[in-house]
DNA sequence: AAGTGGTCTAGACCACTCG
DNA sequence: GAGTGGTCTAGACCACTTC
């Protein structure tokens, strides 16, 4: 589990100041040494130090006042709209710990709003996962995901867990060409809050996702997040070839 | 031709690289000057233009081979959800009736959140408008944005309503080169509950929006929908090639 | 005045690719 | 071997905040 050995130095001052915050030596609000400090702990000069802290601000894990210090972010979890994202890898990535439980695994006929969405006549037989997606044991995410037998036969025979998402596995078999995003706002229901553990009342951020390989929908997933615990961003270029409409 | 130069050298090289994209000198797929060429070209160190280099890869306005040279990318596909809109020609697109109906409008003193979310110094003066969208009379948006007045100096003369949104008047004097958007649900304030005409626990999608233009903040906006009259939504291809961490 | 971050320089060594 | 990007150093000057 332990990996060493990052090349560049910057790469291991990131890594460092990482696990300080891993471990919770430095909390959110704190304010971490100074650059002139950290190049005497790590032996580093002060174009590295500035660097690692430079792009740990821009991932957000710090906020730097010029003049007064470097602080560790309040963190709101933010990830892209853009691709398709593992939660899983995000949570890992900012150094925390990350879990997966699945719910239900099996094998159903689809109800009609199912069936729709996936573009399969009613009636068809469909795979069905859910399962709770944890960063450091708070559930930040529920999936609630169907998948097309046809695509993926050997759907159900997989172990999921926190080494195997469901997202994962598909990525990994049946990399799609196309997708399909619809973001919208709404209450849990109340299964739905109770496997979150939020109040009834919570907003919840879902995100619905379908993908397409060969024309063909592979899986319809509703990602539902407590707004507490989750948002959504994107940074891109514009480009210059839409007016508009 | 004459430009307030931006104070940071690496800011400098940055805008020149993007202004010879824009004009269209170096195209996607083009080989541009080496580190060491640009070196003499602005009369800069390497550490600057590699600086500036490595800023706009990350951006994905260049692609970088280690030992081959530094590429204009191909320009990326963009989706309904990242693409700045006009709520009011999407409503006028359905055949509805739109309305727009100002609010507030005027110069103020930043407050700290959004002096930061427009990287200008505390106490900085801004401009101000709030105004409400609705279709067929029923409130769907509301939209609360601060403009940089260095960059739109002429914002508060504008006659805003139906026929000339903020939105619009923004795209048409200063069309922004980038942008980001962060997506979360909430609960409306008071205040925005009562301009939307809804109550106070029905869930919200809300938008935020900035957006730059050579490499400034040009206006960051929160863009408040009910969830029960209005979703967010993409569909677009899938890019082969993406980069992790 | 002391401390902080923001930036810049003029070198340097390395791994890599290409002809 | 020449050219490229990737990284690193040991200084430096500046603007800013805090005491």
């Amino acid at each position: 589990m332990i990996k060493n050995a990052p090349q560049a130095l910057y790469r291991r001052a990131k890594d460092f100041v990482q696990d300080q915050l891993r471990a919770g030596v430095w909390k959110a609000g704190d304010m971490i040494p100074s650059e002139h400090r950290l190049v005497e702990e790590l032996g580093m000069s002060r174009m590295t130090i500035n660097r690692a802290l430079r792009e740990l601000t821009e991932e957000g894990h710090l906020v730097r006042i010029s003049g007064v210090g470097t602080f560790v972010a309040e963190s709101k979890p933010q990830s892209n709209l853009l691709r398709i994202t593992n939660i899983g890898d995000e949570i890992v990535a900012r150094g925390h710990q990350y879990s997966c439980k699945v719910l239900h695994l099996g094998r159903e006929v689809a109800s009609m709003p199912v069936a729709a969405a996936l573009s399969l006549p009613t009636g068809a037989s469909v795979f069905h996962v859910i399962c709770v997606h944890s960063e450091e044991g708070i559930p930040v995410q529920l999936e609630d995901r169907y998948v097309n037998p046809e695509m993926i036969p050997d759907f159900l025979q997989q172990d999921f867990g926190a080494n195997l998402q469901p997202a994962m596995y598909l990525l990994q078999v049946l990399r799609p060409d196309e997708m399909e995003h619809i973001v919208e706002a709404s209450h849990p229901s109340s299964d739905e809050s109770k496997y979150l553990q939020i109040d009834i009342n919570e907003p919840c951020l879902v995100l619905m996702r379908r993908t397409w390989n060969q024309s063909k929908i592979v899986t319809y997933v509703r990602l539902i997040h407590p707004s507490s615990r989750y948002r959504l961003g994107s940074r891109l270029p514009v480009n210059g070839a839409h007016r508009d409409n």
